[in-house]
DNA sequence: CTTGTACTTCTACGGCTTGTAGAAATGTGT
DNA sequence: ACACATTTCTACAAGCCGTAGAAGTACAAG
Protein backbone atom coordinates (compact mmCIF):
# COMPACT_ATOMS: atom_id res chain seq x y z
CA UNK A 1 0.00 0.00 0.00
CA UNK A 2 1.91 2.74 1.40
CA UNK A 3 5.46 2.58 -1.09
CA UNK A 4 7.17 6.15 -0.47
CA UNK A 5 9.37 8.04 -2.80
CA UNK A 6 12.96 9.38 -2.30
CA UNK A 7 11.80 12.51 -1.12
CA UNK A 8 8.33 11.39 0.60
CA UNK A 9 10.93 9.55 2.49
CA UNK A 10 12.98 12.01 3.01
CA UNK A 11 10.13 14.24 4.42
CA UNK A 12 8.48 12.20 6.55
CA UNK A 13 11.90 11.16 8.05
CA UNK A 14 12.43 15.40 9.04
CA UNK A 15 9.05 15.03 10.80
CA UNK A 16 9.68 12.27 12.37
CA UNK A 17 13.18 13.34 13.48
CA UNK A 18 12.02 16.16 14.81
CA UNK A 19 8.70 14.36 16.78
CA UNK A 20 11.15 12.34 18.70
CA UNK A 21 13.87 14.67 19.15
CA UNK A 22 12.23 17.73 20.32
CA UNK A 23 8.83 18.10 21.35
CA UNK A 24 8.35 21.16 21.16
CA UNK A 25 9.26 21.56 17.72
CA UNK A 26 6.69 18.81 16.44
CA UNK A 27 4.83 20.52 13.87
CA UNK A 28 7.03 22.63 10.44
CA UNK A 29 6.16 24.96 7.53
CA UNK A 30 7.18 23.87 3.94
CA UNK A 31 9.61 26.78 4.11
CA UNK A 32 11.55 25.19 6.86
CA UNK A 33 11.46 21.42 5.76
CA UNK A 34 12.74 22.74 2.39
CA UNK A 35 15.80 24.52 4.14
CA UNK A 36 16.38 21.36 6.30
CA UNK A 37 16.15 19.16 3.25
CA UNK A 38 19.24 21.00 1.66
CA UNK A 39 21.25 20.74 4.41
CA UNK A 40 20.19 17.28 4.52
CA UNK A 41 20.25 15.73 1.21
CA UNK A 42 23.90 17.49 0.49
CA UNK A 43 25.85 17.69 3.66
CA UNK A 44 28.01 21.29 2.36
CA UNK A 45 26.32 24.50 3.70
CA UNK A 46 24.05 25.08 0.74
CA UNK A 47 23.24 21.80 -1.23
CA UNK A 48 20.62 22.25 -3.69
CA UNK A 49 17.44 23.94 -2.48
CA UNK A 50 14.36 22.37 -3.73
CA UNK A 51 11.38 25.17 -4.73
CA UNK A 52 8.77 25.59 -1.95
CA UNK A 53 6.03 24.46 -4.24
CA UNK A 54 7.89 21.06 -4.57
CA UNK A 55 7.55 20.43 -0.91
CA UNK A 56 4.33 21.56 -0.79
CA UNK A 57 3.21 19.06 -3.46
CA UNK A 58 5.23 16.38 -1.42
CA UNK A 59 3.08 17.32 1.59
CA UNK A 60 0.28 17.32 -0.10
CA UNK A 61 0.33 13.74 -1.31
CA UNK A 62 1.25 12.47 2.34
CA UNK A 63 -1.65 14.49 3.83
CA UNK A 64 -3.64 12.14 1.24
CA UNK A 65 -2.02 9.07 2.08
CA UNK A 66 -2.58 9.67 5.81
CA UNK A 67 0.74 10.22 6.94
CA UNK A 68 0.74 14.05 7.21
CA UNK A 69 -1.48 16.59 9.49
CA UNK A 70 -1.22 19.98 9.11
CA UNK A 71 -2.97 22.88 10.71
CA UNK A 72 -4.80 25.02 8.22
CA UNK A 73 -5.86 27.54 10.70
CA UNK A 74 -2.34 29.37 10.82
CA UNK A 75 -1.42 30.78 7.96
CA UNK A 76 2.19 29.49 6.82
CA UNK A 77 0.45 25.82 7.25
CA UNK A 78 2.41 23.71 9.44
CA UNK A 79 3.13 19.85 8.97
CA UNK A 80 3.62 16.53 11.10
CA UNK A 81 3.74 13.13 11.52
CA UNK A 82 0.73 11.45 12.36
CA UNK A 83 1.80 8.59 14.23
CA UNK A 84 5.76 7.56 14.73
CA UNK A 85 8.04 6.47 13.07
CA UNK A 86 8.05 3.11 15.18
CA UNK A 87 4.76 3.08 14.84
CA UNK A 88 4.32 3.43 10.71
CA UNK A 89 6.91 0.54 10.36
CA UNK A 90 5.01 -1.85 12.57
CA UNK A 91 2.07 -1.05 10.72
CA UNK A 92 4.15 -1.91 7.34
CA UNK A 93 5.16 -5.65 8.74
CA UNK A 94 1.78 -6.11 9.98
CA UNK A 95 0.52 -5.37 6.56
CA UNK A 96 3.49 -7.27 5.19
CA UNK A 97 2.40 -10.69 7.59
CA UNK A 98 -0.82 -10.34 6.40
CA UNK A 99 -0.59 -10.87 3.10
CA UNK A 100 0.90 -14.43 3.46
CA UNK A 101 -1.74 -16.69 4.51
CA UNK A 102 0.25 -19.14 7.12
CA UNK A 103 0.97 -15.75 9.81
CA UNK A 104 2.75 -18.69 12.22
CA UNK A 105 4.83 -19.80 9.69
CA UNK A 106 6.47 -16.34 8.70
CA UNK A 107 6.51 -15.46 12.50
CA UNK A 108 8.64 -18.37 12.97
CA UNK A 109 10.75 -17.52 10.19
CA UNK A 110 11.34 -14.03 10.94
CA UNK A 111 12.31 -14.82 14.57
CA UNK A 112 14.85 -16.98 12.94
CA UNK A 113 16.24 -14.51 10.98
CA UNK A 114 16.87 -11.42 14.05
CA UNK A 115 19.99 -11.56 15.83
CA UNK A 116 20.60 -13.22 19.08
CA UNK A 117 20.71 -9.62 21.11
CA UNK A 118 17.36 -8.91 19.61
CA UNK A 119 16.10 -12.31 20.36
CA UNK A 120 16.96 -11.98 23.48
CA UNK A 121 15.05 -8.89 23.48
CA UNK A 122 12.11 -10.40 22.66
CA UNK A 123 12.25 -12.74 25.03
CA UNK A 124 11.80 -10.54 27.76
CA UNK A 125 8.90 -8.81 26.18
CA UNK A 126 7.39 -11.77 26.00
CA UNK A 127 8.01 -12.97 29.06
CA UNK A 128 7.19 -9.66 30.84
CA UNK B 1 12.64 -2.15 -2.98
CA UNK B 2 9.74 -5.25 -3.94
CA UNK B 3 6.38 -3.29 -4.87
CA UNK B 4 4.50 -6.33 -7.00
CA UNK B 5 1.94 -5.26 -9.60
CA UNK B 6 -1.72 -6.80 -8.73
CA UNK B 7 -0.83 -9.07 -11.37
CA UNK B 8 2.43 -10.05 -10.38
CA UNK B 9 0.92 -10.95 -7.03
CA UNK B 10 -1.29 -13.13 -8.68
CA UNK B 11 1.09 -14.95 -10.63
CA UNK B 12 3.71 -15.71 -7.47
CA UNK B 13 0.37 -16.45 -5.32
CA UNK B 14 0.06 -19.37 -7.75
CA UNK B 15 3.44 -20.13 -7.97
CA UNK B 16 4.23 -20.27 -4.35
CA UNK B 17 1.06 -22.27 -3.93
CA UNK B 18 1.99 -24.82 -5.85
CA UNK B 19 5.40 -24.87 -4.40
CA UNK B 20 3.92 -25.92 -0.81
CA UNK B 21 0.89 -27.91 -2.04
CA UNK B 22 1.91 -30.48 -4.50
CA UNK B 23 5.74 -31.02 -4.76
CA UNK B 24 5.80 -32.80 -7.74
CA UNK B 25 4.36 -29.72 -9.84
CA UNK B 26 6.42 -27.40 -8.87
CA UNK B 27 7.15 -25.37 -12.45
CA UNK B 28 4.53 -24.55 -14.66
CA UNK B 29 4.39 -23.44 -18.82
CA UNK B 30 2.91 -19.57 -19.10
CA UNK B 31 -0.05 -21.66 -20.87
CA UNK B 32 -0.81 -23.09 -17.66
CA UNK B 33 -0.22 -20.30 -15.77
CA UNK B 34 -2.86 -18.21 -17.46
CA UNK B 35 -5.32 -21.04 -17.17
CA UNK B 36 -4.88 -21.25 -13.82
CA UNK B 37 -5.31 -17.29 -13.89
CA UNK B 38 -8.16 -17.46 -15.29
CA UNK B 39 -10.03 -19.74 -13.31
CA UNK B 40 -8.55 -17.52 -9.82
CA UNK B 41 -9.42 -14.08 -11.21
CA UNK B 42 -13.15 -15.09 -11.96
CA UNK B 43 -14.78 -17.80 -9.68
CA UNK B 44 -16.71 -18.60 -12.60
CA UNK B 45 -15.49 -21.49 -15.31
CA UNK B 46 -14.58 -19.29 -17.68
CA UNK B 47 -13.11 -16.34 -16.64
CA UNK B 48 -11.38 -13.60 -18.84
CA UNK B 49 -8.31 -15.19 -20.10
CA UNK B 50 -5.34 -13.29 -20.88
CA UNK B 51 -2.98 -12.88 -23.65
CA UNK B 52 -0.24 -15.46 -23.55
CA UNK B 53 1.88 -13.15 -23.71
CA UNK B 54 1.16 -11.08 -21.33
CA UNK B 55 1.66 -13.47 -18.52
CA UNK B 56 4.79 -14.17 -20.21
CA UNK B 57 5.73 -10.41 -19.66
CA UNK B 58 4.64 -10.59 -16.61
CA UNK B 59 7.05 -14.21 -15.94
CA UNK B 60 9.92 -12.03 -17.69
CA UNK B 61 9.62 -9.27 -15.21
CA UNK B 62 9.81 -11.48 -12.19
CA UNK B 63 12.48 -13.26 -12.81
CA UNK B 64 14.04 -10.07 -13.53
CA UNK B 65 13.32 -9.10 -10.11
CA UNK B 66 14.92 -12.08 -8.87
CA UNK B 67 11.28 -13.99 -7.73
CA UNK B 68 11.50 -16.08 -10.12
CA UNK B 69 13.45 -18.78 -12.06
CA UNK B 70 12.85 -20.52 -15.23
CA UNK B 71 14.07 -23.46 -17.19
CA UNK B 72 15.15 -22.41 -20.13
CA UNK B 73 16.62 -25.99 -21.49
CA UNK B 74 12.96 -27.76 -22.26
CA UNK B 75 10.97 -26.05 -24.71
CA UNK B 76 7.79 -24.92 -23.31
CA UNK B 77 9.89 -22.98 -20.53
CA UNK B 78 8.73 -24.04 -17.13
CA UNK B 79 8.87 -21.13 -14.05
CA UNK B 80 8.82 -21.42 -10.23
CA UNK B 81 9.46 -19.56 -7.60
CA UNK B 82 12.83 -18.78 -6.33
CA UNK B 83 12.25 -18.51 -2.66
CA UNK B 84 9.09 -20.09 -0.60
CA UNK B 85 6.48 -17.28 0.10
CA UNK B 86 7.63 -17.54 3.72
CA UNK B 87 11.28 -16.67 2.99
CA UNK B 88 9.63 -13.82 0.65
CA UNK B 89 7.91 -12.55 3.41
CA UNK B 90 10.04 -12.43 6.08
CA UNK B 91 12.74 -10.39 3.47
CA UNK B 92 9.48 -7.96 3.09
CA UNK B 93 9.41 -7.74 7.06
CA UNK B 94 13.46 -7.40 7.49
CA UNK B 95 13.35 -4.90 5.27
CA UNK B 96 10.51 -2.46 6.75
CA UNK B 97 12.46 -3.19 9.95
CA UNK B 98 16.05 -1.99 8.66
CA UNK B 99 14.59 0.98 7.63
CA UNK B 100 13.95 2.40 11.08
CA UNK B 101 16.97 3.39 12.78
CA UNK B 102 15.67 1.89 16.02
CA UNK B 103 15.11 -1.34 15.50
CA UNK B 104 14.45 -2.22 18.76
CA UNK B 105 11.84 0.04 19.61
CA UNK B 106 10.19 -1.46 16.44
CA UNK B 107 10.75 -4.89 17.29
CA UNK B 108 8.53 -3.86 21.04
CA UNK B 109 5.70 -2.03 19.28
CA UNK B 110 5.18 -5.02 16.54
CA UNK B 111 5.33 -7.63 19.77
CA UNK B 112 2.61 -6.02 21.34
CA UNK B 113 0.41 -6.03 18.02
CA UNK B 114 0.48 -9.30 17.46
CA UNK B 115 -2.71 -11.66 19.24
CA UNK B 116 -2.14 -13.66 22.30
CA UNK B 117 -1.84 -16.81 20.79
CA UNK B 118 0.67 -15.52 18.33
CA UNK B 119 2.52 -14.22 21.24
CA UNK B 120 2.49 -17.73 22.74
CA UNK B 121 4.12 -19.05 19.49
CA UNK B 122 6.97 -16.66 19.86
CA UNK B 123 7.91 -17.59 23.34
CA UNK B 124 7.95 -21.36 22.18
CA UNK B 125 9.99 -20.61 19.58
CA UNK B 126 12.65 -18.10 21.07
CA UNK B 127 12.85 -20.48 24.19
CA UNK B 128 13.48 -23.51 22.13
C1' DC C 1 -9.75 50.05 1.11
C1' DT C 2 -6.05 49.04 -1.76
C1' DT C 3 -2.00 46.95 -2.82
C1' DG C 4 2.43 44.31 -2.30
C1' DT C 5 4.07 40.22 -0.54
C1' DA C 6 3.90 35.64 1.37
C1' DC C 7 1.68 31.55 1.03
C1' DT C 8 -1.24 27.86 -1.11
C1' DT C 9 -3.51 25.48 -4.82
C1' DC C 10 -3.73 24.11 -9.72
C1' DT C 11 -1.84 22.43 -13.59
C1' DA C 12 1.79 20.16 -16.05
C1' DC C 13 5.38 17.37 -17.58
C1' DG C 14 9.05 13.81 -17.82
C1' DG C 15 10.49 9.39 -16.10
C1' DC C 16 9.46 4.91 -14.21
C1' DT C 17 6.43 0.89 -13.23
C1' DT C 18 2.63 -2.20 -14.39
C1' DG C 19 -1.08 -4.38 -17.18
C1' DT C 20 -1.92 -5.46 -21.55
C1' DA C 21 -1.01 -7.47 -25.98
C1' DG C 22 0.23 -7.51 -31.16
C1' DA C 23 4.32 -8.20 -34.34
C1' DA C 24 8.32 -10.31 -35.18
C1' DA C 25 11.59 -13.84 -34.36
C1' DT C 26 12.76 -18.48 -33.21
C1' DG C 27 12.47 -23.35 -32.31
C1' DT C 28 10.43 -28.14 -33.49
C1' DG C 29 8.06 -32.09 -35.23
C1' DT C 30 6.77 -34.33 -39.51
C1' DA D 1 11.16 -27.18 -45.66
C1' DC D 2 7.04 -25.87 -43.56
C1' DA D 3 3.22 -25.21 -40.24
C1' DC D 4 2.60 -24.47 -35.66
C1' DA D 5 3.93 -23.52 -30.83
C1' DT D 6 6.65 -20.64 -28.12
C1' DT D 7 9.37 -16.78 -26.98
C1' DT D 8 11.12 -12.09 -27.50
C1' DC D 9 10.45 -7.21 -29.00
C1' DT D 10 8.08 -3.31 -29.15
C1' DA D 11 4.33 -0.42 -27.73
C1' DC D 12 0.95 1.98 -25.30
C1' DA D 13 -2.18 3.61 -21.59
C1' DA D 14 -2.61 4.52 -16.74
C1' DG D 15 -0.79 5.68 -12.43
C1' DC D 16 2.91 7.36 -9.21
C1' DC D 17 6.73 10.49 -8.09
C1' DG D 18 9.96 14.50 -8.48
C1' DT D 19 9.81 18.80 -9.99
C1' DA D 20 8.12 23.39 -10.44
C1' DG D 21 5.69 27.50 -12.88
C1' DA D 22 1.10 29.91 -13.04
C1' DA D 23 -2.74 31.23 -10.89
C1' DG D 24 -5.35 32.09 -6.85
C1' DT D 25 -5.81 33.62 -1.91
C1' DA D 26 -4.85 35.73 2.55
C1' DC D 27 -2.79 39.31 5.24
C1' DA D 28 -0.05 43.35 6.83
C1' DA D 29 1.06 48.07 5.87
C1' DG D 30 -0.23 52.26 4.25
Amino acid sequence: MATLGELERAVMDLLWQADSEDPAEIAFTANALRDRLARKTDSSPDGKELAVTTVLTVLSRLEKKGLVQRERDIRPHRYRAVTSREEHTVELMNEVLGSAPDREAVLAKFIGSVSEQEAETLRKLLTA
